[in-house]
DNA sequence: ATTTCTTTCCTACAATTGTAGTATAATCTC
DNA sequence: GAGATTATACTACAATTGTAGGAAAGAAAT
């Protein structure tokens, strides 16, 4: 529940790491940040353990000294939960005011546009 | 620009009034969060103060000892900025996926959903 | 004019966050 | 099995953030 919002952004990429390997190891992870972020793997080791503390990662087991983790909190609910704060705070929990505001400002594709319109109609016929 | 990362939550919350009132005084700022917040008026000033540091507030002119804000960053920077960067951080900039995952949790009304579906009728037809 | 109130400016201080160093102890290499 | 490596646990430390206290100086009240 809160544990969520207290996901900070290095946190967070962390997260998306196990979200998307399912299970993983400290190496793993490091080996799957090296590429996007300049971290010492010492850093990312306090990461996860801070994810483990605050209850965002469990320890699935341990072979040896290594230990595999795995995600509690799940990308969904994470989403959820960041978008549904967002539309909160800034958009008066409309979600029509947020696509409006990305219509304005045209950074979205006509593409994208036809998209989300098809998206909208099937749901209205048969949601 | 980078101005308006840096402002955070609690700053948010000031900068809500300043775009309310167009220009304000402290006295005015204390007072529009009274209801809102439990600070204390010295917390308020604080926050004033630092976001004329950060930039995002600015003094348009001062009367005796009293000073008239204004707002530097508009409410639809800032928007834009915090919703562009959540879309890419959690959606790969897919403004589509967002609407689905409100979609598929069911936050949003049917109300809501032609609503937004005639907004996008309009844009398309004469965006 | 003296006291009081208020607005600013500056300082403070604990918690969180980004970023890592140390110590320890378990494994792998030879 | 002794040394090199490495995963973990614990500690560190500056910057940011929430939250406010104190000093100074102008304005308002009497």
């Amino acid at each position: 529940m809160d544990t969520i919002s207290k996901i900070t952004d290095a946190e967070y990429k962390v997260m998306r790491v196990v979200w998307q390997l399912q299970e993983a190891t400290s190496a793993q992870i490091i080996q799957a940040l090296e590429s996007t972020e300049s971290w010492d793997p010492k850093t990312i080791y306090t990461l996860i353990s801070r994810l483990v503390n605050k209850g965002a990662l469990e320890i699935l087991r341990t072979q040896g000294r290594t230990h595999y983790y795995g995600a509690v909190v799940t990308q969904e609910d994470y989403r959820r939960h960041v978008s549904s704060s967002l539309l909160e705070r800034l958009y008066g929990n409309s979600l029509k005011n947020l696509v409006a505001c990305f219509l304005k400002e045209q950074s979205i594709s006509q593409e994208e546009i036809s998209q989300l319109r098809r998206l909208l109609d099937e749901e209205d016929s048969h949601g």
